[in-house]
Formats: C-alpha cells, sequence, structure tokens
RNA sequence: GGGCCGGUAGCUCAGUGGUAGAGCAUCUGACUUUUAAUCAGAGGGUCGCGGGUUCGAGACCCGCCCGGCUCACCA
C-alpha cells in the first residue's frame, strides 16, 4: 500500500471518529466575531495585562496550518487571508469531546474556535479556546511548512494548494484586484462608461494576431474569440457613446512565454474629441494613480530596479533608436528617417516596417524605466490617423516598463476613404500569406460612414502591469490558473473509491 | 518550433555505475505556555514513461511525456 492512500484511509477513519465525537466533518454556516487580521490589527498592540482586564472573547475561523500538542495541551496556528492566529487548547479548558477533536486535527482542517485573547509566555498573541467547531476535513497532506509548495507545475495546475501555501501568492492576486478596482474607479471618475462587447465574433481584427476559431452549431457559422474588442467600441463612438470602456480576455493563438498567455486581460478604452496626446496625458495619471492604489507608491521595485510610474519619458521611435543604438557611432537624425539606410538595416521590405524592426531590436529590451515612444510608421498601424504634415507616420504611441509594451494608444483614423484603403492593403498583404494581416471588416466601414467622431483610443495589458506592480517576472504568476497543456490521469476518483 | 535545465517518499531536496537516503509530514508512545516544539520508536518508493548498454542503471545512451528558462512571433 503506498504511503498516500495509506492517509487517505487513515483521514477517512478520523472523519468518522470526528462524526463520533459529534462533530460535522464539513460544516455549514459559522458565524465569528473577526476575521484573522481584524483580530490581529484590532489587538496587536495590546500587552498580555491589557488583554486580562478586558477579557476579549473572539470567534474566528482558518485553516490549521501548524499542530504543537503536548499531552494535556497544545497549541496551532489558524490561518486565514495570508495572516495566522496562534490557539492555544487546554484538556480542562474546553468539553472533553473538544479536546478529543483536538487530538484529530491535521494540518489542513478548517476549524472554528470560540475563546477569549491572551499572550503566552513567549508573548504572542493567542485565543484562549473554551469551545472548538469543525467545518472542513482535508483527505490529503499539505506541502511542507518550511518551504511551502515551490514545484512550479504544481502551483500553477493546482493553484488552491499555491494559494494554501504560500502567502505571498494570495497578496499577488489580492493587487491584481486593487490594480483592477483603480483603474475602472479612475475611468468611472472621467466619465467613461463600462460596456461589453462580444467575445465571439464572425470576423476578427482589432489587432495583429492569429486568433482561436470555434464554432456554433444552431448557426452553423464559425467563430472567432477576439483577439481585441477595438472595432467594437469604435462603434460604439458611431453610436455616441463618447467614453467607453472594456476590461477583459482578449484570446491570441500564439507562443506562450513569461510574458505571454493566451488569453490575457486587457483594458481598452477610447475618448471622442482626444487624440493621442490627450491620451498619453491620461495615460500618465491613470499610471502613476494606479500604482499609488495598488502598492501605496509610485515607486515600485521590479527585478533590482526602481520604476517610477510618476516619471515617465517621452520619445519617439526614431529619437529612441538613435539613443539605444548598441554602437558608439550613432546614426544621425536624419538617417533614421532616410529610406535608404533604414532598409539597410532591416531584411523588412518598407522604410516604416524597417524602422519598427530596427526599434524593437535596438531599444524594446532597454526601455526600464517607463517610457512613452510615439510616432509609428503607417505600415504597422492600419487603425491610425496620420500625422498631419508626415503622411507616413501617424499619431501613435506605445507605453513600455521593464523591457515590455504594456499599452498602445492612437488618434483613431475616422476617415472611411482612408480606412477602407488601409483595410486593402491589408487584403493584399493576407493575399501573400501574412496569415496576422487585418480582415476586411465592411460593417466597420459602414459604421464610419455614419460619422465616427474624433477620438483617442488605446489599450493597456492589465497582466502586465500586473507584473510589474508585483514584482513578477512571469506573467503566469499573476494569471490564477495559466494554460498549461492538460494533465494525465489524476485518479483521486478511483483512490477515494478505494479507499471508502 | 530551436537551445539549455529539470522530473527520486505527500512536500523540500541529497544521491557521478555496486544494499534507494535526509528533513518536514504520517503512525505509536511521553509531555498542561509551545511556536521549524522536544524526546523515543515505526511505516512509507513503478527513482516521469519506454527501449538500450552493462555482471550490475536512479545515475550512461536513444526515443517519448510533462514543466521551467531562453530565442523566434506577439501584448
Amino acid at each position: 500500500m503506498s504511503l498516500e492512500d495509506d492517509l487517505l484511509r487513515q483521514r477517512l477513519e478520523g472523519v468518522k471518529q470526528i462524526e463520533a465525537l459529534g462533530f460535522q466533518p464539513y460544516g455549514r454556516r459559522f458565524e465569528f466575531t473577526h476575521t484573522i487580521p481584524e483580530v490581529l490589527t484590532g489587538f496587536s498592540a495590546k500587552t498580555g495585562e491589557e488583554l486580562e482586564a478586558s477579557r476579549v472573547q473572539v470567534r474566528i475561523a482558518g485553516r490549521v496550518q501548524t499542530i504543537r500538542r503536548m499531552g494535556k495541551a497544545g497549541f496551532a496556528h489558524l490561518g486565514q487571508s495570508g495572516e495566522r492566529m496562534q490557539m492555544y487548547v487546554k484538556k480542562d479548558a474546553v468539553p472533553e469531546n473538544d479536546f478529543a477533536l483536538f487530538q484529530l486535527l491535521d494540518i489542513g482542517d478548517i476549524v472554528g474556535c470560540d475563546g477569549y485573547l491572551f499572550r503566552t509566555r513567549t508573548g504572542e498573541l493567542s485565543v484562549h479556546v473554551d469551545k472548538l467547531h469543525f467545518l472542513s476535513k482535508t483527505l490529503l497532506s499539505m506541502p511542507e511548512k518550511w518551504h511551502g509548495l515551490e514545484d512550479v507545475e504544481t502551483r500553477y495546475r493546482q493553484r488552491y494548494l499555491d494559494l494554501i501555501a504560500n502567502p505571498d501568492v494570495q497578496k499577488v492576486f489580492l493587487t491584481r484586484a486593487r490594480v483592477i478596482r483603480s483603474l475602472r474607479r479612475q475611468l468611472e471618475e472621467r466619465g467613461y462608461v463600462e460596456v461589453e462587447t462580444p467575445m465571439m465574433q464572425s470576423l476578427y481584427g482589432g489587432a495583429a494576431a492569429r486568433p482561436f476559431v470555434t464554432h456554433h452549431n444552431t448557426l452553423d457559422v464559425d467563430l472567432y474569440l477576439r483577439i481585441a474588442p477595438e472595432l467594437y467600441l469604435k462603434r460604439l463612438l458611431v453610436g455616441g457613446l463618447e467614453r467607453v470602456y472594456e476590461i477583459n480576455r482578449n484570446f491570441r493563438n500564439e507562443g506562450i512565454s513569461t510574458r505571454h498567455n493566451p488569453e490575457f486581460t486587457m483594458l481598452e478604452f477610447y475618448q471622442a474629441y482626444a487624440d493621442y496626446k490627450v491620451m498619453m496625458d491620461l495615460t500618465a495619471d491613470l499610471l502613476k494613480t494606479v500604482a499609488e492604489d495598488a502598492t501605496g507608491s509610485a515607486v515600485v521595485n521590479w527585478d533590482g530596479n526602481e520604476i517610477d510610474f510618476g516619471n515617465i519619458r517621452r520619445l519617439t521611435m526614431r529619437e529612441a533608436v538613435v539613443e539605444f543604438w548598441p554602437e558608439a557611432e550613432k546614426p544621425s537624425r536624419e538617417q533614421v528617417r532616410d529610406r535608404e539606410w533604414l532598409l539597410r538595416h532591416s531584411a523588412k521590405s518598407t522604410p516604416g516596417e524597417a524602422l519598427t524592426d530596427i526599434f524593437e531590436r535596438v531599444a524594446e529590451a532597454k526601455l526600464i524605466q517607463p517610457t512613452f515612444i510615439y510616432d509609428y510608421p503607417i505600415e504597422v498601424s492600419p487603425l491610425s490617423m496620420q500625422k498631419p504634415d508626415e503622411p507616413e507616420m501617424v499619431e501613435r504611441f506605445e507605453f513600455y516598463a521593464c523591457g515590455m509594451e504594456l499599452a498602445n494608444a492612437f488618434t483613431e483614423l475616422n476617415d472611411p476613404q482612408e480606412q477602407r484603403r488601409r483595410f486593402e492593403m491589408q487584403l493584399a498583404m493576407r493575399e501573400r500569406g501574412n496569415e496576422e494581416a487585418h480582415q476586411m471588416d465592411e460593417d466597420y466601414i459602414r459604421a464610419m460612414c455614419y460619422g465616427m467622431p474624433p477620438a483617442g483610443g488605446e489599450g493597456i495589458g492589465v497582466d502586465r502591469l500586473t507584473m510589474i506592480l508585483t514584482g513578477q517576472k512571469s506573467i503566469r504568476d499573476v494569471i490564477l490558473f495559466p494554460l498549461l497543456r492538460p494533465e494525465g490521469e489524476i485518479g483521486i476518483a478511483q483512490r477515494l473509491r478505494d479507499a471508502e
């Protein structure tokens, strides 16, 4: 018999013993007086004498993290929301069956207790238990108390176990929630309206990426999971919703890496009568405030670097190429706008694609401090408006930090004739085999034919922003259930059946 | 997809060709203020899977599976 099956039998035997003592192994509603964090914030400052004088009675609940039994008494720590509280269970202070129950507890069980607060001989704030409550039995053994759960694969596949064993993981996801809450609040304060647009689309667009395909049976049509909500949000601008935003998932059928998950969360927002410069100023405000809301400071540490969201540089793409050129002899300002020079320094076939390619190779990884890169070539920007004085460039910026692209924004193209020409250019690219070229979206053009207000629009990658604000180096550490290959046979049902 | 690294007890990890190990967890016993409790004892392993080399493989070779990092593409 394997150890694990042996353990399962022992635990199931424990369930019967718990029932025999008159407790329910899987309990019901439990009304506590304090959460463990509330007890700690409320009473950590009190001395033992003060606690003795006021005799504070509490009822708490949590998961058993440690047990130290010493004959006719013992200690256990209960964990809740990443904090822990010690309980002291003494044979003559609790009913007989409660002490028997204490003897049966396993690490990982969920229990509650009544008792009064006191300080132990070593000074730890603890609950002097007078009644135990059993709430839920664990049948499997918990990860080791000192190292926690470190196996990365298990942490992602069984995130619940990761959250139990590694309190810092809970903190990351609580910070993620604060990031999203802050973004929502800031946009709402500026009059933005949250909307939901289709995740399943018969035409996909708004970005350059390969899609996931699915099928609707009744309509008998193939549908794509969206790669971006952009084209729908701009239809809403046409309809008169002048400030809209959506925070939701995009799906891109591309590679997986520390910075890419096939489904990821994007904030997209559009503001009528604005342009990319307005969006840039707005983004600077949003990012500074979201950093403060999520972490308490506009300055955060990421991979050993102080990242200051209160101080964002602004460089054109060409300036960035010059500044980050790896050799001592840097190109001149004239060279980085010279068609021949650009094509000589890249394998791409147009000057604009070449400039973008050179920028990505030369500058992107070095953009550690928060930076806006603006003025992009038209070839890589099919939905952006041209610069009035320089038609081969568009009014577009991206935001970079920690060597990652975090946001992409532009003055939205609202001329239907020009949009039609851009789509036709993309179709030509598609026919030449570019799978990621934009599809023609006639309804989008039709919407624009009714008049789309001038507007600025932007997308911000919420997962990557959260990575920086929580100091995580892999996107999987800010996504609760990142995509992995399906696991093989687990076999728990069979084991439970065998142990019954 | 390429390159590099990893998979040994429930967990964290040792183990460079010769009897599969440690700590935590588990089980038994002792212990009424411990806190990585302590003390005494015990059980627990298809060494990711499949081939091969060898008198002998956890280790060496080949293939496969799963994961991590990285490059390429993307946000």
